[in-house]
RNA sequence: GCCGGAGUGGCGGAAUUGGUAGACGCGCACGACUCAAAAUCGUGUGCCGAAAGGCAUUGAGGGUUCGAUUCCCUCCUCCGGCACCA
């Protein structure tokens, strides 16, 4: 047969079409009889188009379902939009087009881009977060939330992005900026819904447990909910008739307590300097430490800031009273907003210090001298192996060992009891924007929230809005949007302006791909018992506290409404690594986005994958540079001109070759299990240099190659497939086992060492004895060498090496 | 500061129940083909050596071991996460 040129264009063109045409791709999710959902995180429709981020992500996990398909089976790959969002809207501040046009248009950008991929996506089951069709669904989850008492509205202190213009959820805060545009975030008080996950933290603590997901990102999650265990004392004013609770997660040093600071927020501070003489000014302190929370300037690491309220704690330990502060670095949400204070904490020793509040001592170090200067509270003092000095029970404990005994004793005394918190906060679900779900919620002439009956869903966005922004939401600029609530709910009704975050739209997305069929129902209890959880899913690192979280918080409050069986949307995670461009992050603004494109236009979709792929481990992501694309191209080149030359009836398997085949397959499939696909790709290379020695190939062994390169190049593979006569697509094939039995060849290489270190090698019969093999190797030229002084020890490795001690 | 993860040729990376470090690919050098270049093919590519062979070597230092990229200790660097959580 005569070489040709493999012309990547037309055979991908080719294959796609049919595919496309034989529908292989589209689930039947009714009659599947091994569902496998394997699902990607669906991208947002960005005017920057597919990038080669999303490549990234991608295509290595169509490998991997392909993969899973040809072990047999039903794989369900959706692709959708997570299309409500900033960019659109601030898109359209700039431009005036409208977010509905611009995101469109993009969806349509992006699903040719996709298809152009060659990935198994079942298009029928597609989602857009910005469809009524979609965000109904949205609205009914709010509702669903608001009937069970998990969506509340409060007025508090939240997390302001002033170049957003919104409210952000603690998630999107990232070291104190917006994660969207690293803006610094500012605290202000508003009235804002949330949903209640705090109420899910323990079980969103355990679940965790069973999930097959990265150990680092369990991890993350877990100290974002952040289980604290600790004791809640019960205090009373002196003088007053008011009675609160201090939380402490380290109550080994109660005793050594000699003040007790109050959140500036915290609405107990009013009452208790009202009418006193301490009121005006500590009043007027609370006020600018709001103030400066609300300004940009105000950063944590600045030194902490209080007043005396002129109150006291009747302490019940019997230590002496408590002057109440009111204090800077207190946190209104965190515990009961008030906590005691003493000089084992380094925040409260310094705050003690600055303003001259007397301290006690529970706790000394072994070494006398620096005991002298922690008594004399020169030096701050907290280590494990300090030595307790109060309660009795407990004295002379470490502080390590002494905390039971010590809580034993405040439960005893009656002192307090125990309490467990969590660092996670309500989820904070409402916009100030334009470009999401609206609230289901409408408002009575008094101003009461009422939510909007399931019959009125989806509840449109409204159109006629201009895109300004204001710090309001810009709904509610539309007459339309008020005429509609006044026609439905009556004169003096106002819709909530608000929208929703865009994690609440992609909270339970994975559910929605099941019902394209049904736009009547939520979700089909067997579809989501057949399907769900999702058996793979692949996504970036970054959702870890964010979208990870949250999903898993509606896939259990959904559960306990009774919708779903299923607790957990996502068994098994798995996140693709970052690719950088000059080790930056790509990003329109730095101006280092790199398109696929041109590549795939020059190379072809599978060789543009493959070149992905084989960059690293999936999980690692990496700096982009072009220069090694040229090595895949030689490789599929190669690959074509040996499978449609070589392969000839009359050839035949020796054992040799039996080892090597078997040894690739073997290879590949763990590579590809381990989504290591750049070690699956160099077996499929080696195996292609060791075959491409010989005259002639069998086409067992051609098949075998073409079965083994099908999830990593699935167009290249379907040409070849049908070249060699396969029957049907090379993708509807069964995948290949390796028989351990093959991987055996007749002789080993038994390496010889003297001292450890290396000095020669021997080729041996796979059967040899020990004592054979060990007197072989001592025959050796080289060897006998370094053997002149007594042999002290001979260690034989089985079928590796023997090694000598001289 | 606290909690994770990672440091291997010129480059991307391979190899870990401890057993030939550098697979595979890029790049580079030389050669073949060509008027020439590209493409392609061949050979080489840690250091010394024509070779046989020797020596060095997985961020730095130390330890365990016949043998360490792999296990332990100390340190350095980079990346990710959290950061007034009492």
């Amino acid at each position: 047969m005569e070489k040709r040129p493999y012309d990547p264009t037309t055979v991908e063109a080719k294959w796609r079409s049919a595919w496309e045409k034989s529908g292989v791709y589209t689930a039947n999710l009714k009659k599947a009889k091994h569902p496998y959902y394997g699902l990607v995180m669906f991208p947002y429709p960005s005017g920057d188009k597919l990038h080669v981020g999303h490549w990234y992500n991608f295509a290595p996990a169509d490998s991997y379902f392909r993969y899973q398909r040809m072990l047999g089976k039903d794989v369900f790959t959706p692709m959708g939009f997570d299309a409500f969002g900033l960019p659109a809207e601030n898109y359209a501040i700039k431009t005036g087009i409208h977010p509905n046009d611009s995101t469109r248009k993009n969806v349509a950008t992006m699903i040719g881009q996709l298809k152009r991929m060659g990935c198994m996506y079942d298009w029928e089951k597609m989602v857009n977060t910005s469809s009524p069709e979609y965000y109904r669904w949205t609205q009914w989850l709010f509702l669903q939330m608001f009937a069970n008492g998990l969506a509340y509205k409060k007025k508090g202190m939240v997390n302001w992005c002033p170049s957003c213009q919104t409210v952000l959820a603690n998630e999107q805060v990232k070291e104190g900026k917006c994660d969207r545009c690293g803006t610094d975030v500012v605290q202000k008080p508003l009235e804002q819904w949330f949903w209640k996950i705090t109420q899910y933290a323990q079980r969103l603590l355990d679940g965790l447990k069973d999930l097959k997901w990265p150990g680092k990102t369990k991890l993350m999650q877990e100290h974002w909910i952040g289980r604290s265990e600790g004791v809640n004392f019960r205090e009373k004013v002196k003088g007053m008739d008011i009675e609160f609770e201090v939380y402490d997660s380290i109550p080994q040093t109660f005793l050594a307590q000699t003040f007790t600071v109050i959140a500036p927020e915290h609405p107990l501070v009013h009452t208790l300097v009202a009418g006193t003489p301490h009121e005006q000014a500590v009043m007027e302190f609370v006020e600018k430490i709001k103030r400066k929370k609300m300004a940009d300037k105000f950063k944590i690491e600045e030194e902490a800031e209080g007043i005396f309220t002129g109150r006291y704690v009747d302490n019940p330990f019997g230590t002496g009273d408590l002057p109440i502060w009111v204090c800077s670095y207190v946190l209104a949400d965190y515990g009961t907003g008030i906590v005691n204070c003493s000089a084992h904490d380094e925040r409260d020793f310094a705050f003690a210090k600055k303003y001259n509040i007397p301290l006690k001592i529970a706790l000394l170090p072994k070494d006398p001298s620096l005991a002298e200067k922690v008594k004399s509270h020169e030096v701050f003092y907290r280590e494990p192996e300090g030595i307790v000095q109060s309660p009795e029970s407990a004295k002379g404990m470490t502080w390590e060992e002494s905390r039971e005994t010590v809580i034993r004793y405040i439960e005893e005394k009656k002192f307090g009891r125990r309490e467990v918190h969590y660092r996670l906060r309500d989820w904070l679900v409402s916009r100030q924007r334009y470009w999401g779900a609206p609230i289901p919620i409408v408002y009575d002439p008094h101003g009461q929230p009422h939510p909007i009956p399931e019959k009125h869903l989806p509840w449109l966005l409204p159109t006629d809005v201009e895109f300004r922004p204001t710090g309001k939401s810009p709904l509610t600029e539309s007459k339309e949007f008020i005429e509609r609530t006044e026609k439905i709910f009556g004169k003096g009704w106002r819709p909530e302006f608000d929208t929703m975050d865009t994690f609440v739209c992609s909270s339970f997305y994975e559910l929605r791909y099941l019902m394209q069929g049904d736009p009547k129902h939520f979700v089909d209890r067997k579809l989501e018992e057949k399907w769900m959880p999702v058996s793979m899913y692949i996504g970036g690192p970054e959702h870890a506290t964010m979208h990870l979280i949250y999903a898993r918080f509606v896939m259990m409050a959904l559960k306990d409404f009774g919708f779903v069986q299923n607790e957990e949307p996502f068994k098994r995670l798995v996140h693709q690594g970052l690719i950088t461009n000059g080790g930056a992050k790509m990003s329109k603004s730095k101006g280092n986005v790199v398109s696929p494109d041109s590549f795939v236009e020059r190379h072809g979709a599978d060789v543009f994958r493959m070149y992905l792929m084989f960059m690293g481990p999936f999980a690692d992501g990496g700096d982009w540079s072009d220069t090694g694309i040229k090595g895949i191209d030689r490789f599929v080149q190669r690959a074509w001109d040996m499978l449609t030359t070589k392969p000839s009836k009359n050839a035949e398997e020796d054992k040799t070759s039996l080892a090597l085949i078997h040894g690739t397959i073997k290879r590949v499939t763990e590579s590809i299990e381990g989504f290591r696909f750049n070690t699956a790709i160099a077996a499929l290379m080696e195996f292609l240099n060791a075959v491409d020695k010989r005259e002639s190939i069998s086409l067992e062994t051609a098949r075998t190659f073409t079965l083994l390169l099908a999830p990593l190049a699935p167009h290249l593979s379907e040409e070849l497939w049908e070249h060699l006569g396969g029957k049907g697509f090379v993708t509807d094939q069964k995948w290949l086992h390796f028989d351990v039995a093959h991987l055996k060849s007749d002789t080993m290489t038994i390496v010889v060492q003297v001292n450890g270190k290396r000095r020669a090698s021997i080729d041996v019969s796979s059967d040899a004895l020990e004592a054979d093999i060990i007197a072989q190797a001592k025959g050796e030229e080289n060897v006998k060498k370094f053997l002149m002084q007594p042999i002290k020890k001979e260690i034989y490795v089985k079928g590796r090496l023997v090694s000598f001690v001289v």
